[in-house]
DNA sequence: AGCCCAGCCGCATTGTGAGC
DNA sequence: GCTCACAATGCGGCTGGGCT
């Protein structure tokens, strides 16, 4: 058998193609797939999979989170994708790989790769550690730093670009710094690689040949590190034996999306078949049930202060917040659990609150998002009107528009006679210019409606909350919209109830 | 609303092994 | 033993998330 497949992502405002020739062979219940060119590995994959709720999330989630490619050098607008996904919370990270070794059984590969600006280890929490490393293993405690000629005799390239750099706000020299990061390279790659071991096996996963794990030390002040002490931490996941089958399974990712998009029971190229079209598919959840007795329904040990039935919809209320009409039903479709995914990669609270709210209290929650696609801004206004009364799911959205596209804003300025007026200090505020702020409107409704074959809930039902164009830091133009912080007591429960109810019974027991 | 920085992910470098 | 191409690994720039 052989077979082709082709398909876009759009990255860096740009589209851009995958494409890959396979070959595969027949074996029992699975296929063994590999590159048509001989090269890359032979990877077998079940004939069927069946997509439940959290391998549908799953895929929500790589589509946030997931690396997608990187530009063939070869070739202009194609992207090799490489399987790799970043992500710290420990129990997203068990989530990923089981989901990994269900697509992928047999030869898979985990490398997780803990990265760090070393200057977390000059200072604060980062130097303590390191202290009690040294005191550990040498009886005493940290060393003094030896002169950059002693601990490196030989510089490279990377080392001599590094001392060249000028950090006006730190101190001492780039001479020490880099004598600091070799000394103490091995030690701090140790505290790291322990600390991932005991997080990992905390959730179960443990030393095996098929699992690495490593760390990788930035030079100091590098990695976003401002200060000693400061941190910019990284943890990655990446997977091995999988090469070639990128593109496969970017596929697999996308065709999903396509059909809760479409809402089309068979995807565009056949990969992905629903036992019906996909809003008719799924549990239905009774939500006064829910959060009167499901376990994944409290926050903070708490039940809502109130949930009561008004006609056929739900007046709910968390102590201390508002109160908020809620639709009765809930349908857990494949739309759903895509975008609960998604939201967990892309949506603005840390991850931790999600998993430790349950039992203690989260605190502020916020619901925003972000994003430059028309297709992932109209799967979460949907999925949000679900649960909610269109009103309440969006109040307000803007635009960002990064620096590299200035000169548009100033193109469509010249074009109405009008200069572009920034706002805030350093320029990062609400455009002032309203002729450029309403035609910016314009352009982000048609990128909305771009994807799909009618008008975008954005354009149809919000586009008068439109609030402002923000010409902020840099980056491709985006669309951000946010809505009230209650609706996030009600939404955060079911989405993990969504990713989590088939593999944990009581989150406030299992998680943390 | 305004602003900024740290984490995501792209890409450069290094490692590895097949072919000659 | 050398070369070449691909895979693995390591590093850091840019931007999107998030703080005040």
């Amino acid at each position: 058998m052989q077979g082709r497949v082709v398909g876009c992502v759009i990255t860096d405002a740009k589209d851009r193609q995958y494409r890959r020739e396979y070959v595969c062979d027949d074996a029992g219940d699975k296929i063994v797939v590999r590159r048509e060119d001989g090269n890359g590995d032979a990877v077998s994959i079940p004939k069927i999979i069946e997509l439940d709720e959290s391998l549908v999330a799953f895929f929500g989630l790589y589509s946030g989170d997931g690396a997608k490619g990187s530009e063939d050098r070869n070739e202009v607008g194609r992207i090799v994708p490489t399987i790799s996904f970043s992500q710290k919370e420990k129990h997203l990270v068990r989530f990923a790989v089981d989901q990994f070794r269900r697509l992928f059984p047999g030869n898979i590969r985990f490398t997780f790769s803990l990265g760090e600006d070393s200057a977390y280890f000059m200072a604060g929490d980062g130097l303590e550690r390191l202290n009690s490393y040294y005191l550990e293993t040498t009886g005493s405690g940290t060393p003094a730093t030896k002169a950059l000629a002693v601990v490196r005799p030989n510089i490279n390239d990377k080392d001599r670009q590094y001392i060249a750099e000028v950090r006006p706000d730190v101190a001492g020299t780039n001479e020490e710094h880099l004598a600091f990061y070799y000394q103490h390279q091995e030690a701090m790659e140790a505290i790291f690689v322990a600390e991932k071991t005991a997080e990992l096996a905390s959730v179960g996963i443990q030393p095996a040949d098929d699992i690495k794990i490593t760390a990788s030390l930035r030079r100091p002040f590098k990695k976003g590190a401002r200060q000693p002490g400061g941190s910019s931490r990284s943890d990655e996941i990446h997977l091995g034996g999988l090469n070639g089958v990128g593109e496969l399974f970017l596929k697999m990712m996308h065709e999903i999306e396509d059909t809760a998009l479409r809402d089309v029971q068979t995807s565009s190229q056949g990969l992905v078949r629903w036992i019906a079209k996909p809003s008719e598919v799924g549990q239905t959840l009774d939500l006064l049930d829910f959060f009167t007795n499901n376990p994944f329904g409290k926050i903070n040990r708490e039940r809502p202060a109130k949930i009561a039935l008004d006609g056929d919809r739900l007046l709910g209320q968390w102590r201390r917040s508002s109160e908020i009409r809620l639709r009765r039903h809930l349908r857990i479709d494949p739309l759903w659990c895509y975008v609960a995914g998604l939201y967990l990669a892309e949506g603005s609270t840390p991850k931790e609150a999600l998993f430790k709210m349950f039992g203690e209290n989260p605190g502020a929650m916020a619901m925003g998002f972000t994003s430059s696609e028309g297709a992932s801004l109209e799967l979460m206004l949907r999925t949000l009107r679900k649960v909610f009364f269109p009103e309440d799911c969006l109040e307000a959205w803007k635009v960002k528009v990064g620096s590299q596209y200035f000169p548009e804003l100033v193109v469509t300025g010249l074009k109405h006679g009008v200069s572009m007026l920034r706002g805030g200090a350093s320029g990062d505020g609400k455009l002032r210019t309203m002729e450029v702020s309403l035609a910016i409107k314009q352009w982000a409704l048609e990128v909305a409606d771009a994807p799909l074959d009618g008008a975008s809930l954005l354009s149809s039902e919000y586009a008068d909350r439109y609030s402002h164009v923000e010409p902020t830091g840099s980056g491709v133009a985006r669309i951000d919209f946010w809505a009230s912080s209650t609706l996030c007591r009600w939404y955060f429960p079911l989405l993990m109830h969504t990713v989590f109810g088939g593999i944990v019974a009581d989150p406030m027991e299992e998680f943390y």
